[in-house]
DNA sequence: AGCTCCATCTAATCACTGTTTAGATGAGGA
DNA sequence: TCCTCATCTAAACAGTGATTAGATGGAGCT
């Protein structure tokens, strides 16, 4: 009846309008500020001041809303490792690798939660999603291409095996990042004594993989 | 009225009996086929014999059911990780660094889902356990001390600050393993390949640590 | 303009969930 | 024997994700 009588959004337009979107910048929301965990589609459709069956109407299930947060994240998750990338520059690429790296850690230490929807692979159905597949590819063929130009150009410790060295790289950065989301640095609760830490770590754990030649 | 009518359970005394241990066990057992995700509380106190209330009177919610099969869990990986390093042996400080590593992450991926229940700090009330703090700590205080050893016998790069490299070696391990347990791995799905891989990963990483001096 | 069509949304309902409470029950100690 | 008290049941509450039939109203055609 009335034209618009609450919400705290910006627009008044339901009924008909940009429900997809509106539900989609909600989640975040809610997410950002209550956790994962606490989302309810129910809740959220009250947000938005939509029946609470409306959601279903554009996302087949809770997994599939948060399917589609987590390939708006997982993009701008991978820019924020590539610009990090691109921003070093230089021929040295292991200092590249590890830019890479600490693009990621940032983007992720900067966005736990985010970051937790796009790893925990319960929360969405990441097989489906070419989209989240695509992103995870991207970082993972970069990476190889990286290490094997540095194999070529004697950057490398020669005994290591690029297969080898990728898991490693990706198995470390995703630890501290998931360490760090998953509570178990308790000690640093703001967003800034751990980029110190995992900064160091990091790089000390890239230089061990150098050849001796160079100091 | 009957003496006892069903449930696959060997005994049969309920209404007194030992719910606790039942409870435990039967919660063990739906997790690890299951998933920890579709634990229901109402569809466990069903397998066990009980009213759905029943198990809020031993334990306060989901969380502490969870928090106590943490708590044996965590014991077992524990032992794990500490008699894989008492199986080594050897005055070599990094090995037996590593064949914690490796016995903590071959337990991780034998039992992904209790792996889960573990580190994931939003199914369980990790702070408020002081059994699972403890056991944390012991096998951090174990590494701490070996690192400092490995320092002082120059068998690690001098370079290298200790507690970096104890947060690294945290980090790769957990990495790894919360990496198979999160589904980064779809390519192996048996327990095998997995192991294998990031066996070497592990080798390589700690060997990267080591003084140049020796080959 | 009127009208029809169809995506969109509502209302109601289903089968669940975790958790709380008052009260029944029955084993162990006096 | 009876009494006590931990243990368990029954019932209810408030919430969840998801499905369905039907209302609604804007877009596009005649």
């Amino acid at each position: 009846m009335g034209i618009d009588e609450s919400s705290t959004k910006p627009t008044r337009p339901y009924h008909h309008g940009n429900l997809v979107e509106a539900l989609l910048s909600a989640t975040v929301e809610i997410i950002e500020k209550q956790g994962v965990e606490r989302l309810s589609v129910r809740e959220l459709a009250k947000r938005v001041g939509v029946s609470p069956g409306a959601p279903f109407q554009h996302f087949a299930s809770k997994e599939a809303l948060l399917t589609a947060v987590a390939e708006q994240a997982m993009t701008r998750l991978t820019e924020a490792a590539l610009e990090a990338e691109a921003a070093v520059g230089g021929d040295d690429r292991l200092s590249r690798v590890e830019a890479i790296g600490q693009g990621y850690l940032k983007w992720a230490l900067t966005n736990p939660t985010h970051f937790e929807v796009i790893s925990s692979r319960k929360l969405i159905d990441f097989q489906s999603s070419s989209s989240l597949r695509a992103q995870n590819e991207a970082i993972r063929e970069r990476m190889y291409k990286l290490l094997r130009e540095a194999q070529a150009r004697k950057e490398l410790a020669p005994e290591l095996e690029i297969d080898s060295v990728v898991l490693s790289c990706r198995a470390f950065v995703y630890g501290l990042a998931r360490m760090a989301v998953d509570g178990h640095f308790p000690e640093w609760h703001p967003a800034e004594e751990p980029a110190i830490a995992t900064k160091r770590a990091l790089r000390a754990f890239i230089d061990g993989m150098r050849s001796k030649a160079e100091t």
